[in-house]
DNA sequence: CGTCTTTGACCAGCGC
DNA sequence: GCGCTGGTCAAAGACG
Protein backbone atom coordinates (compact mmCIF):
# COMPACT_ATOMS: atom_id res chain seq x y z
CA UNK A 1 0.00 0.00 0.00
CA UNK A 2 1.16 3.67 -0.79
CA UNK A 3 0.13 6.54 0.88
CA UNK A 4 0.84 8.55 -2.56
CA UNK A 5 -2.80 6.50 -3.65
CA UNK A 6 -4.54 7.87 -0.46
CA UNK A 7 -3.48 11.63 -1.12
CA UNK A 8 -4.60 12.25 -4.88
CA UNK A 9 -8.00 12.87 -4.06
CA UNK A 10 -8.02 15.33 -1.47
CA UNK A 11 -8.08 17.74 -4.18
CA UNK A 12 -11.77 17.26 -4.60
CA UNK A 13 -13.86 19.60 -3.60
CA UNK A 14 -17.34 18.04 -2.65
CA UNK A 15 -17.25 16.23 0.93
CA UNK A 16 -19.25 13.48 -0.45
CA UNK A 17 -16.02 12.44 -2.29
CA UNK A 18 -13.66 13.14 0.32
CA UNK A 19 -15.82 10.95 3.05
CA UNK A 20 -15.36 8.30 0.45
CA UNK A 21 -12.13 8.45 0.41
CA UNK A 22 -11.77 8.51 4.16
CA UNK A 23 -14.10 5.05 3.87
CA UNK A 24 -11.42 3.56 1.02
CA UNK A 25 -8.74 4.41 4.05
CA UNK A 26 -10.52 2.55 6.23
CA UNK A 27 -11.04 -0.09 4.34
CA UNK A 28 -7.06 -0.20 3.15
CA UNK A 29 -6.36 -0.57 7.17
CA UNK A 30 -8.74 -3.12 7.15
CA UNK A 31 -7.05 -4.99 4.07
CA UNK A 32 -3.84 -4.90 6.12
CA UNK A 33 -4.87 -6.61 8.95
CA UNK A 34 -6.04 -9.46 6.84
CA UNK A 35 -2.45 -9.69 5.29
CA UNK A 36 -0.87 -9.71 8.38
CA UNK A 37 -3.42 -12.34 9.45
CA UNK A 38 -4.45 -10.08 12.68
CA UNK A 39 -7.37 -9.28 14.07
CA UNK A 40 -9.36 -6.48 12.77
CA UNK A 41 -8.98 -3.19 14.84
CA UNK A 42 -11.70 -0.43 14.64
CA UNK A 43 -11.35 2.59 12.98
CA UNK A 44 -10.51 5.21 15.46
CA UNK A 45 -8.32 3.84 18.11
CA UNK A 46 -5.02 5.26 15.86
CA UNK A 47 -1.86 4.52 17.17
CA UNK A 48 -2.17 3.75 20.14
CA UNK A 49 -3.79 0.67 19.76
CA UNK A 50 -1.71 0.04 17.54
CA UNK A 51 1.35 0.66 19.88
CA UNK A 52 0.43 -1.21 22.59
CA UNK A 53 -0.19 -4.31 20.28
CA UNK A 54 3.51 -5.43 20.49
CA UNK A 55 3.03 -8.39 17.39
CA UNK A 56 2.07 -5.26 15.11
CA UNK A 57 4.77 -4.96 12.51
CA UNK A 58 6.86 -1.88 12.34
CA UNK A 59 5.57 -1.37 8.69
CA UNK A 60 2.08 -1.42 9.62
CA UNK A 61 3.07 1.25 12.92
CA UNK A 62 4.43 3.53 10.47
CA UNK A 63 2.01 3.05 7.92
CA UNK A 64 -0.53 4.27 10.09
CA UNK A 65 1.60 7.14 11.12
CA UNK A 66 1.46 8.17 7.38
CA UNK A 67 -1.99 7.88 7.46
CA UNK A 68 -2.57 9.68 10.42
CA UNK A 69 -0.54 12.72 8.78
CA UNK A 70 -1.98 12.47 5.30
CA UNK A 71 -5.53 12.93 7.39
CA UNK A 72 -4.15 16.05 9.06
CA UNK A 73 -3.38 17.35 5.45
CA UNK A 74 -6.35 16.35 4.07
CA UNK A 75 -7.99 18.79 6.73
CA UNK A 76 -5.64 21.60 5.73
CA UNK A 77 -6.48 20.93 2.17
CA UNK A 78 -10.33 21.38 3.20
CA UNK A 79 -9.82 24.04 4.65
CA UNK A 80 -7.72 25.57 1.74
CA UNK A 81 -10.70 24.31 -0.47
CA UNK A 82 -13.10 26.52 1.88
CA UNK A 83 -10.69 29.57 1.04
CA UNK A 84 -10.87 28.85 -2.21
CA UNK A 85 -14.84 28.38 -2.28
CA UNK A 86 -15.03 31.39 -0.43
CA UNK A 87 -12.55 33.30 -2.70
CA UNK A 88 -14.62 32.33 -5.50
CA UNK A 89 -17.81 33.58 -4.65
CA UNK A 90 -15.81 36.86 -3.81
CA UNK A 91 -14.25 37.58 -7.73
CA UNK A 92 -17.52 35.96 -8.93
CA UNK A 93 -19.41 39.31 -7.31
CA UNK A 94 -16.95 41.13 -8.63
CA UNK A 95 -16.73 39.45 -12.05
CA UNK A 96 -20.34 39.92 -12.44
CA UNK A 97 -20.00 43.47 -11.54
CA UNK A 98 -17.19 44.21 -13.97
CA UNK A 99 -19.45 41.78 -17.09
CA UNK A 100 -22.12 44.19 -16.16
CA UNK A 101 -20.46 46.93 -16.86
CA UNK A 102 -18.25 45.70 -20.22
CA UNK A 103 -20.27 42.63 -20.81
CA UNK A 104 -18.83 41.38 -24.15
CA UNK A 105 -14.72 41.40 -24.08
CA UNK A 106 -13.01 39.68 -21.37
CA UNK A 107 -9.82 38.25 -20.89
CA UNK A 108 -8.72 36.06 -17.63
CA UNK A 109 -5.50 36.01 -16.89
CA UNK A 110 -3.96 33.47 -14.02
CA UNK A 111 -0.32 33.59 -13.51
CA UNK A 112 1.10 30.90 -11.64
CA UNK A 113 4.73 31.79 -11.80
CA UNK A 114 7.23 29.41 -10.02
CA UNK A 115 9.83 31.64 -8.07
CA UNK A 116 12.03 28.73 -6.49
CA UNK A 117 9.37 26.67 -5.98
CA UNK A 118 11.32 23.15 -6.60
CA UNK A 119 9.43 21.00 -9.11
CA UNK A 120 6.49 23.30 -9.65
CA UNK A 121 6.54 25.17 -13.03
CA UNK A 122 2.95 25.75 -13.49
CA UNK A 123 3.03 29.01 -14.88
CA UNK A 124 0.89 30.93 -17.36
CA UNK A 125 -2.99 30.38 -18.33
CA UNK A 126 -4.62 32.40 -20.59
CA UNK A 127 -8.17 32.43 -21.89
CA UNK A 128 -8.57 35.06 -24.28
CA UNK A 129 -11.82 35.91 -26.55
CA UNK A 130 -11.78 38.96 -27.23
CA UNK A 131 -12.03 40.61 -30.06
CA UNK A 132 -10.97 44.47 -30.34
CA UNK A 133 -8.48 46.32 -31.88
CA UNK A 134 -7.71 48.65 -29.33
CA UNK A 135 -7.48 47.90 -25.45
CA UNK A 136 -9.26 51.08 -24.01
CA UNK A 137 -9.29 49.60 -20.65
CA UNK A 138 -8.31 47.63 -18.53
CA UNK A 139 -7.68 46.58 -14.90
CA UNK A 140 -5.52 43.75 -13.50
CA UNK A 141 -7.27 42.96 -10.19
CA UNK A 142 -5.04 41.01 -7.81
CA UNK A 143 -6.62 38.46 -5.54
CA UNK A 144 -4.58 38.13 -1.92
CA UNK A 145 -1.50 38.21 -3.64
CA UNK A 146 1.17 37.85 -1.22
CA UNK A 147 4.47 39.43 -2.65
CA UNK A 148 6.39 38.48 -0.24
CA UNK A 149 5.78 35.24 -1.27
CA UNK A 150 5.54 34.10 2.45
CA UNK A 151 2.75 30.80 1.68
CA UNK A 152 4.57 29.36 -1.00
CA UNK A 153 7.32 31.34 -2.80
CA UNK A 154 4.89 30.74 -6.50
CA UNK A 155 4.51 34.15 -7.51
CA UNK A 156 0.97 33.80 -7.97
CA UNK A 157 -1.31 36.27 -9.39
CA UNK A 158 -4.46 36.53 -11.00
CA UNK A 159 -5.57 39.18 -13.21
CA UNK A 160 -8.56 39.81 -14.69
CA UNK A 161 -8.16 41.72 -17.86
CA UNK A 162 -11.44 43.18 -19.61
CA UNK A 163 -10.87 44.91 -22.64
CA UNK A 164 -13.77 47.52 -23.43
CA UNK A 165 -14.44 47.66 -26.55
CA UNK A 166 -17.12 48.79 -29.58
CA UNK A 167 -17.79 45.55 -31.50
CA UNK A 168 -15.14 45.35 -34.03
CA UNK A 169 -16.17 43.22 -36.95
CA UNK A 170 -13.76 42.48 -39.15
CA UNK A 171 -10.29 41.66 -37.40
CA UNK A 172 -9.61 39.54 -35.03
CA UNK A 173 -6.86 39.28 -32.93
CA UNK A 174 -5.66 37.19 -30.46
CA UNK A 175 -3.21 37.97 -26.83
CA UNK A 176 0.11 37.24 -27.56
CA UNK A 177 1.54 35.85 -25.00
CA UNK A 178 5.44 35.97 -24.30
CA UNK A 179 7.78 34.33 -22.50
CA UNK A 180 9.58 35.95 -19.54
CA UNK A 181 12.57 35.66 -17.44
CA UNK A 182 14.31 34.34 -20.69
CA UNK A 183 12.09 31.73 -21.01
CA UNK A 184 12.62 30.20 -17.77
CA UNK A 185 8.73 29.98 -17.06
CA UNK A 186 6.79 32.75 -16.58
CA UNK A 187 4.30 34.16 -19.50
CA UNK A 188 3.04 36.96 -19.71
CA UNK A 189 0.26 38.48 -21.95
CA UNK A 190 2.12 41.28 -23.66
CA UNK A 191 -0.42 43.02 -25.56
CA UNK A 192 -3.30 42.10 -28.43
CA UNK A 193 -1.83 41.61 -31.83
CA UNK A 194 -3.33 42.54 -34.79
CA UNK A 195 -2.79 39.86 -37.97
CA UNK A 196 -4.58 38.56 -40.21
CA UNK A 197 -4.25 35.25 -41.69
CA UNK A 198 -5.38 35.33 -45.60
CA UNK A 199 -3.73 32.13 -45.58
CA UNK A 200 -5.59 30.00 -43.46
CA UNK A 201 -8.53 31.66 -45.09
CA UNK A 202 -7.17 30.43 -48.06
CA UNK A 203 -7.23 27.01 -46.92
CA UNK A 204 -10.25 26.99 -45.39
CA UNK A 205 -11.81 27.88 -48.36
CA UNK A 206 -10.28 24.91 -50.39
CA UNK A 207 -9.42 22.22 -48.64
CA UNK A 208 -12.06 22.33 -46.23
CA UNK A 209 -14.80 24.82 -47.62
CA UNK A 210 -17.37 22.32 -46.77
CA UNK A 211 -16.71 21.91 -43.00
CA UNK A 212 -14.52 25.23 -41.76
CA UNK A 213 -15.80 27.89 -40.59
CA UNK A 214 -13.01 30.26 -40.89
CA UNK A 215 -13.64 31.84 -36.96
CA UNK A 216 -13.33 28.33 -35.89
CA UNK A 217 -10.18 27.41 -37.97
CA UNK A 218 -8.53 30.37 -36.35
CA UNK A 219 -9.38 29.58 -32.91
CA UNK A 220 -5.72 27.92 -31.27
CA UNK A 221 -4.68 26.49 -27.93
CA UNK A 222 -1.38 26.21 -27.04
CA UNK A 223 -0.25 23.62 -24.44
CA UNK A 224 3.03 22.84 -22.83
CA UNK A 225 3.57 19.70 -21.26
CA UNK A 226 6.68 17.92 -19.95
CA UNK A 227 6.83 14.81 -22.24
CA UNK A 228 9.50 12.48 -23.59
CA UNK A 229 7.62 11.17 -26.54
CA UNK A 230 7.40 12.12 -29.71
CA UNK A 231 3.58 13.97 -28.54
CA UNK A 232 1.37 13.83 -26.54
CA UNK A 233 -1.45 11.09 -25.94
CA UNK A 234 -4.87 13.55 -25.81
CA UNK A 235 -7.01 10.71 -27.74
CA UNK A 236 -8.03 11.87 -31.27
CA UNK A 237 -6.28 10.30 -33.97
CA UNK A 238 -3.95 12.25 -35.25
CA UNK A 239 -2.47 12.29 -39.12
CA UNK A 240 1.16 13.76 -39.24
CA UNK A 241 0.74 15.81 -42.58
CA UNK A 242 4.85 17.35 -42.41
CA UNK A 243 7.42 18.49 -40.89
CA UNK A 244 9.92 21.84 -40.58
CA UNK A 245 12.49 23.43 -38.80
CA UNK A 246 10.89 26.33 -37.47
CA UNK A 247 13.62 29.53 -36.85
CA UNK A 248 15.61 29.68 -33.76
CA UNK A 249 14.80 26.43 -33.15
CA UNK A 250 16.71 23.24 -33.84
CA UNK A 251 13.69 21.01 -33.03
CA UNK A 252 11.85 20.33 -36.00
CA UNK A 253 7.85 21.58 -35.54
CA UNK A 254 5.26 18.33 -36.77
CA UNK A 255 2.13 19.16 -38.53
CA UNK A 256 -0.49 17.04 -37.69
CA UNK A 257 -4.34 16.76 -39.00
CA UNK A 258 -7.11 15.45 -37.15
CA UNK A 259 -8.42 11.96 -38.96
CA UNK A 260 -11.10 10.91 -36.59
CA UNK A 261 -13.59 12.19 -38.60
CA UNK A 262 -13.09 13.23 -42.60
CA UNK A 263 -12.39 16.70 -43.18
CA UNK A 264 -12.48 17.94 -39.64
CA UNK A 265 -10.82 20.53 -39.86
CA UNK A 266 -8.65 20.75 -36.99
CA UNK A 267 -4.78 20.41 -36.79
CA UNK A 268 -1.55 20.53 -34.60
CA UNK A 269 1.52 22.00 -34.52
CA UNK A 270 3.96 19.98 -31.84
CA UNK A 271 7.44 21.45 -31.17
CA UNK A 272 10.10 20.92 -28.47
CA UNK A 273 10.77 23.74 -26.35
CA UNK A 274 14.37 25.21 -27.19
CA UNK A 275 15.09 25.94 -23.51
CA UNK A 276 13.73 22.39 -22.19
CA UNK A 277 13.98 20.20 -24.74
CA UNK A 278 11.75 17.98 -22.57
CA UNK A 279 8.76 20.16 -22.82
CA UNK A 280 6.58 19.57 -25.70
CA UNK A 281 4.70 22.79 -26.94
CA UNK A 282 1.60 21.42 -28.84
CA UNK A 283 -0.70 23.88 -30.08
CA UNK A 284 -4.45 23.06 -31.60
CA UNK A 285 -6.15 25.03 -34.23
CA UNK A 286 -9.57 24.86 -35.59
CA UNK A 287 -12.76 23.05 -34.00
CA UNK A 288 -13.82 19.57 -34.46
CA UNK A 289 -16.74 18.40 -36.41
CA UNK A 290 -17.32 15.30 -34.90
CA UNK A 291 -17.73 14.08 -31.51
CA UNK A 292 -14.47 13.72 -29.60
CA UNK A 293 -13.65 9.70 -29.03
CA UNK A 294 -14.11 8.70 -25.23
CA UNK A 295 -10.52 9.51 -23.23
CA UNK A 296 -10.36 12.32 -25.29
CA UNK A 297 -9.10 14.97 -23.68
CA UNK A 298 -10.90 18.04 -23.56
CA UNK A 299 -8.16 19.96 -24.32
CA UNK A 300 -8.28 18.58 -27.97
CA UNK A 301 -11.64 19.76 -28.19
CA UNK A 302 -9.19 22.94 -29.05
CA UNK A 303 -9.83 26.60 -28.08
CA UNK A 304 -13.01 27.77 -29.60
CA UNK A 305 -14.72 24.72 -27.59
CA UNK A 306 -13.36 26.06 -24.49
CA UNK A 307 -14.22 29.80 -25.50
CA UNK A 308 -17.27 29.11 -25.92
CA UNK A 309 -17.45 27.46 -22.23
CA UNK A 310 -15.39 30.37 -20.79
CA UNK A 311 -14.04 27.51 -18.64
CA UNK A 312 -9.76 25.98 -18.53
CA UNK A 313 -9.35 22.76 -20.69
CA UNK A 314 -8.12 20.07 -18.88
CA UNK A 315 -4.32 19.13 -18.88
CA UNK A 316 -3.42 15.82 -20.10
CA UNK A 317 0.38 15.03 -19.46
CA UNK A 318 2.59 13.94 -21.80
CA UNK A 319 2.55 10.36 -23.91
CA UNK A 320 4.88 9.48 -21.52
CA UNK A 321 2.82 9.83 -18.64
CA UNK A 322 0.19 7.54 -20.63
CA UNK A 323 2.47 4.73 -21.95
CA UNK A 324 3.90 4.32 -18.60
CA UNK A 325 0.61 4.67 -15.69
CA UNK A 326 -2.13 5.32 -18.10
CA UNK A 327 -2.92 7.86 -15.58
CA UNK A 328 -2.86 11.19 -17.51
CA UNK A 329 -2.40 14.72 -15.67
CA UNK A 330 -6.02 14.91 -15.92
CA UNK A 331 -6.20 12.54 -13.71
CA UNK A 332 -4.35 14.03 -11.03
CA UNK A 333 -5.78 17.55 -11.86
CA UNK A 334 -8.76 16.83 -13.28
CA UNK A 335 -10.85 16.18 -9.70
CA UNK A 336 -9.48 20.10 -8.98
CA UNK A 337 -10.05 21.46 -12.48
CA UNK A 338 -13.51 20.42 -12.89
CA UNK A 339 -14.34 21.81 -10.28
CA UNK A 340 -12.46 24.81 -10.52
CA UNK A 341 -10.51 25.74 -13.71
CA UNK A 342 -13.43 28.16 -14.19
CA UNK A 343 -12.89 30.09 -11.80
CA UNK A 344 -8.83 30.61 -11.53
CA UNK A 345 -8.78 32.52 -8.41
CA UNK A 346 -9.02 28.98 -6.69
CA UNK A 347 -5.30 28.53 -7.97
CA UNK A 348 -4.02 31.17 -6.29
CA UNK A 349 -5.67 30.98 -3.10
CA UNK A 350 -5.36 27.06 -2.95
CA UNK A 351 -2.01 27.38 -3.52
CA UNK A 352 -1.60 30.60 -0.90
CA UNK A 353 -3.78 28.56 1.85
CA UNK A 354 -1.51 25.39 1.85
CA UNK A 355 1.73 25.26 2.82
CA UNK A 356 3.35 24.54 0.22
CA UNK A 357 4.98 21.36 1.58
CA UNK A 358 2.35 19.94 1.57
CA UNK A 359 0.84 20.47 -2.22
CA UNK A 360 2.34 17.41 -3.09
CA UNK A 361 -0.15 15.77 -4.73
CA UNK A 362 -0.88 18.34 -7.04
CA UNK A 363 2.87 19.72 -8.16
CA UNK A 364 4.90 16.63 -7.54
CA UNK A 365 2.95 13.65 -8.19
CA UNK A 366 1.51 16.05 -11.34
CA UNK A 367 3.98 16.54 -14.97
CA UNK A 368 6.26 18.99 -13.96
CA UNK A 369 5.07 21.63 -15.75
CA UNK A 370 2.35 22.91 -18.41
CA UNK A 371 1.22 26.31 -19.46
CA UNK A 372 -2.14 26.82 -21.25
CA UNK A 373 -2.42 29.82 -23.61
CA UNK A 374 -5.35 30.61 -26.40
CA UNK A 375 -6.07 33.09 -28.99
CA UNK A 376 -9.37 33.58 -30.20
CA UNK A 377 -7.92 33.84 -33.78
CA UNK A 378 -6.05 35.55 -36.22
CA UNK A 379 -2.68 36.47 -34.07
CA UNK A 380 -0.28 34.19 -34.64
CA UNK A 381 1.28 32.32 -31.63
CA UNK A 382 5.28 33.08 -31.46
CA UNK A 383 6.01 32.85 -27.78
CA UNK A 384 7.44 29.55 -28.07
CA UNK A 385 9.98 31.44 -30.26
CA UNK A 386 9.85 29.11 -32.95
CA UNK A 387 11.99 30.50 -35.46
CA UNK A 388 14.38 29.26 -37.97
CA UNK A 389 17.78 29.51 -39.67
CA UNK A 390 17.02 27.40 -43.05
CA UNK A 391 14.75 26.70 -45.24
CA UNK A 392 12.77 23.57 -45.45
CA UNK A 393 14.18 20.21 -43.62
C1' DC B 1 -2.56 -3.75 -49.89
C1' DG B 2 -3.93 -0.04 -47.10
C1' DT B 3 -2.29 3.24 -43.91
C1' DC B 4 0.99 6.17 -42.13
C1' DT B 5 5.40 8.73 -42.04
C1' DT B 6 9.03 11.08 -44.30
C1' DT B 7 10.70 14.75 -46.93
C1' DG B 8 11.55 17.68 -50.83
C1' DA B 9 8.90 20.96 -53.36
C1' DC B 10 5.66 24.47 -53.66
C1' DC B 11 2.92 28.51 -52.27
C1' DA B 12 1.84 32.75 -49.96
C1' DG B 13 2.90 36.38 -46.60
C1' DC B 14 6.13 39.55 -45.02
C1' DG B 15 10.16 42.53 -44.58
C1' DC B 16 13.78 44.88 -46.84
C1' DG C 1 11.42 42.31 -56.79
C1' DC C 2 13.83 39.21 -53.94
C1' DG C 3 14.79 36.37 -50.17
C1' DC C 4 13.24 34.40 -45.91
C1' DT C 5 9.89 31.89 -43.45
C1' DG C 6 5.78 29.21 -42.13
C1' DG C 7 2.50 26.15 -43.73
C1' DT C 8 0.91 22.64 -46.91
C1' DC C 9 1.08 19.22 -50.61
C1' DA C 10 2.15 14.95 -52.50
C1' DA C 11 5.25 11.30 -54.03
C1' DA C 12 7.98 7.72 -52.16
C1' DG C 13 9.06 4.61 -48.77
C1' DA C 14 8.10 2.02 -44.43
C1' DC C 15 5.23 -0.84 -41.87
C1' DG C 16 1.77 -4.10 -40.27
Amino acid sequence: MKHIDLSLNIHYGDDDRAESMEEEEEEVVERDHVDHGEPKEKEGEGEETSMQNTSVSPELVSLKAEMTRMKEENMLLRKAVDHITKDYCELQTKLEAIQQEQPKNHQLVLSLGKNGFEGAEITTMTIGNARSTTAKRSFLCEVDHDPAGSNSDLGLSLGLQVQSQPDSTEIEESPVVVEDDKGKGGWLVEENKCQQRPRDLAAATTSHSSTTNPANRKARVSIRTRCQGPTMNDGCQWRKYGQKIAKGNPCPRAYYRCTVAPGCPVRKQVQRCMEDMSILVTTYEGMHNHPLPVGATAMASTATNAAASTTFMLLSSGENSMSNSQMPMSSYLSPYLQNYTSHPSTWHNFINSADSSRLPSLYHQAPDFFSYSMSGGGGEEGQWGAKKSGRDS
